[in-house]
RNA sequence: GGCCCCGUGGUCUAACGGUUAGGACAGCGGCCUUUCACGCCGCAGGCGGGAGUUCGAUUCUCCCCGGGGCUACCA
């Protein structure tokens, strides 16, 4: 039987970088081995759940390239399949109706020594599981190997709200049977919840899926990752300037590594080396700073034109091509462009303190002699251009910077940018004389 | 509180009883240089603690400590 494993996230919120993780992971796992990925959306709490968060949630999978084979199955949809199950486990015994209170189990368990509250059945109410008061139930988990978790601990688990509605527990069991699911790749949050689920399907008589509990991501305080953090959500992370295959690759990177070395990989290097063996089992934190730095390789490898085009679309505009081959070797992200090279596309204002810091002294003569140099080269490009500037430090006996930096306010407004040659030849010498003149008149 | 998971530099990780504990990001220093970056070179920094097993523990066992998850008629 080929693999068949799924994502199933809450459409309570927008997808988050850790559900981005697990997303990746069973894609990995479904594409490397030629298994299907289904898509389901647990959306059986229809209090949290919303249409934006389910569009939110398709669109961050197309965004970061992940695509499934199935789905979205929606749970909530599947309610009288779920019924039926509900029904028969009624009938043989295996769960009942009770109307216990939360804090009746408190109740119960204090009674009894912190063993798990097990209920009576009663002629309506949720509905409840019956565990079995001895024995224990055994997680197999690929990751972390046997869990045990003694019946005694645990608690008649409620898998029906008393109006018939389904929980959780009870729905994932039956969506993952149907499904024909055979590994179960999620959050380490989920471990606790998988002996419920254990024993339904064992109430069921059906057999389990293998199961890979992934270690949790923090947020770099070491808790557990929220919207706190900073760009935890992928459309966040595509409005910060993130590519989708840099991204890819560092998440990969969290709780996984391909051997002892290797850092940036294609996708089909994840893909064939991606093995659940090799999943690390402590919690990883989320660290921009190593984001960064690898959207920035992945941006440097990009063709100018496919840069342009990403800048584009980011950006809401078009005609980037040039500011983007110039301003590519500096940037780490997308973000970043419109800061950096933004003044080759429209005129920007100044920034003060540049301003204030290389506006004095000569400046004014050097910016006037690099002005002449300008209006004088010929022709007008890049090699031309620097040999004239350089003329004029030559000339003027100072630092390249002295006629350089005022320059270069004078162009962009500012004391970064991309090279000054570069920059003038593509501003063209009329827009660049005309930026130099209002410098002069102003200093 | 109960149950469960985890524990290698600040961060992500490699190592599956014997290595000078390897790589990457960040940090620091240097080179390059028209700014900022990139790139290159170098430096610093780690096995949470204690017992035990063993000729030998980062690696195996136990205890402690620390972090985390679950403990909903949420998922």
């Amino acid at each position: 039987m080929s693999l068949r494993v799924r994502f199933a996230p809450s459409p309570t919120g927008a997808l988050h970088i850790g559900g981005a993780r697990t997303a990746l992971f069973n894609w990995l796992l479904a594409r490397g081995s030629g298994g299907q990925l289904v898509l389901r959306i647990e959306d059986t709490d229809r209090e949290r759940s919303t249409d934006e968060n389910v569009a939110q949630i398709l669109d961050a999978l197309d965004w970061l390239g992940i695509d499934y084979d199935e789905g979205p199955i929606f749970q909530a949809e599947r309610a009288e399949r779920h019924r039926e199950m509900l029904q028969r486990l009624l009938d043989d015994g295996h769960a009942y109706r009770s109307n216990a209170t939360a804090d009746d189990v408190k109740a119960f368990k204090a009674e009894h020594g912190g063993r798990g509250f097990r209920g009576e059945p009663e002629a309506d109410g949720a509905v409840r599981l019956r565990v079995p008061d001895d024995g224990a139930t055994v997680v197999h988990d690929v990751i972390r190997g046997d869990t045990r978790f003694e019946h005694v601990h645990l608690d008649d688990p409620v898998i029906a709200r008393a109006d018939g509605s389904v929980l959780y527990n009870f729905a994932v069991a039956i969506d993952d049977l149907d499904a024909g699911i055979t590994h179960v790749v999620r959050g380490e949050d989920h471990l606790s919840n998988t002996p419920k689920q254990l024993l339904v399907l064992e109430a069921l008589g059906a057999e389990p899926p293998t199961y890979a509990h992934l270690p949790l991501l923090h947020g770099p305080d070491g808790k557990k990752l929220s919207k706190r953090h900073g760009a935890a959500s992928v459309q966040e992370l595509r409005d910060a300037g993130y590519l989708p295959e840099a991204v890819r690759n560092y998440i990969a990177l969290l709780g996984w590594s391909l051997d002892d070395s290797t850092t940036i990989m294609s996708d089909a290097e994840m893909i064939a080396g991606f093995d659940l063996a090799r999943v690390s089992k402590s919690a990883a934190v989320f660290d921009e700073q190593k984001l960064r730095w690898l959207n920035g390789r992945y941006l440097r490898e990009l063709p100018p034109a496919e840069l342009a085009a990403r800048l584009e679309a980011l950006l809401g505009r078009g005609g980037l091509e040039q500011a983007a081959e110039l301003a590519q070797e500096k940037m780490q992200t997308l973000a970043e462009f419109w800061p950096l090279a933004g003044f080759l596309v429209e005129r920007q204002p100044y920034d003060e303190k540049a301003w204030a810091k290389v506006m004095r002294d000569g400046a004014r003569d050097d910016l006037a002699a690099a002005r002449d140099a300008i209006a004088a080269a010929e022709p007008f490009d890049v090699e031309t251009v620097e040999a004239a500037l350089r003329g004029v430090v030559e000339a003027r006996g100072v630092k390249p910077r002295a006629v350089f930096q005022p320059l270069r306010v004078a162009i962009s407004g500012s004391t970064i940018s991309p090279g000054i040659f570069e920059s003038v030849v593509a501003l063209g010498r009329d827009e660049t004389l005309a930026r130099v003149d209002d410098a002069l008149a102003r200093a």
